[in-house]
DNA sequence: ATGCGTGCAAACGATTTGCAGAGAA
DNA sequence: TTCTCTGCAAATCGTTTGCACGCAT
């Protein structure tokens, strides 16, 4: 019989990553909470958000060099304005749903998923001179 | 002066990727290329893959587990529509960039890309029974 | 001959997992 | 006590890189 334990930790993973704004890698989240003094285990880190995930309470997206997580309030369908330096990011809605299942009707696919992200800078970023195609700061070093 | 020299696997790989339908993982390729006796080395294809995405002569999409990567024609800007299954895909055109352009603007960000993918099953893998949420072909086990 | 490209194996960085101990129920 | 969750370290996995040799120029 599954039972759901309530621990300190996974509430601090739930919490530092709700108080985010925007896309965070798991190091980084993991980094934030051991300078917030809530001394985590990476492995934990990890593994409470892959539950998160597999629940619906968090996205994720696939990045080269990892993946961002972020949570999300909307279970709906929804995609993101993410700004490529800092990870800030915003829900938009979506623009038009039925154009993609009419393209994927005339070549024959069954549409499962669409992920539409839209990557730029934010105001803040932009004028701090950061240039588009920098490092993000998610994954960049020390 | 860098000059630019012409071998056989890099031949290979140039033609592998052009004759595949669909996204492939670089050591699906690799394998695909061992099969067809051009044995070539991985870390090569890999070279090779990255050297086209750079050019501009292939697309490479992040999915969780990796990357996947697509010789592309089409050196403008554009989407895909994805079998989920097999990787098989094809280039569809843009929505509504304005709509993009838009949104973004009145959040305060300044667009750099998109990127739009829609996932789902082709014909042929609907057919044969593949459930959507099955592990892509491409990183299955042996 | 010159030096770019390749293969191999070691190095890497992100994520996962085995296992023994800690703590919630 | 019971059994889930955690932490640590080792293990994976995709991908990159150092180095010595081969081959295109």
């Amino acid at each position: 019989m599954r039972e759901e334990r309530r621990t300190a930790q996974k509430d601090a993973v739930r919490r530092a990553l709700g108080e985010e704004s925007g896309f965070i890698s798991a190091q980084q989240l993991h980094q934030r909470l051991s300078d917030n003094g809530a001394s985590v285990g990476l492995a934990t880190v990890y593994r409470q958000l892959n539950a998160l995930v597999d629940s619906g309470l968090a996205d994720a997206i696939p990045v080269s060099g990892g993946q961002l997580f972020r949570a999300c309030e909307q279970r709906e369908h929804h995609h993101h304005l993410v700004c490529e330096n800092c990870g800030r990011a915003v829900e938009i809605d979506p623009p038009s749903e039925k154009w993609i299942r009419t393209v994927a009707k005339d070549h024959g696919f069954t549409v499962n998923r669409h992920v539409l992200e839209v990557f730029g800078l934010c105001a803040d970023c932009h004028n701090a001179g950061v240039e588009p195609n920098d490092r993000p700061e998610a994954f960049r070093d020390s």
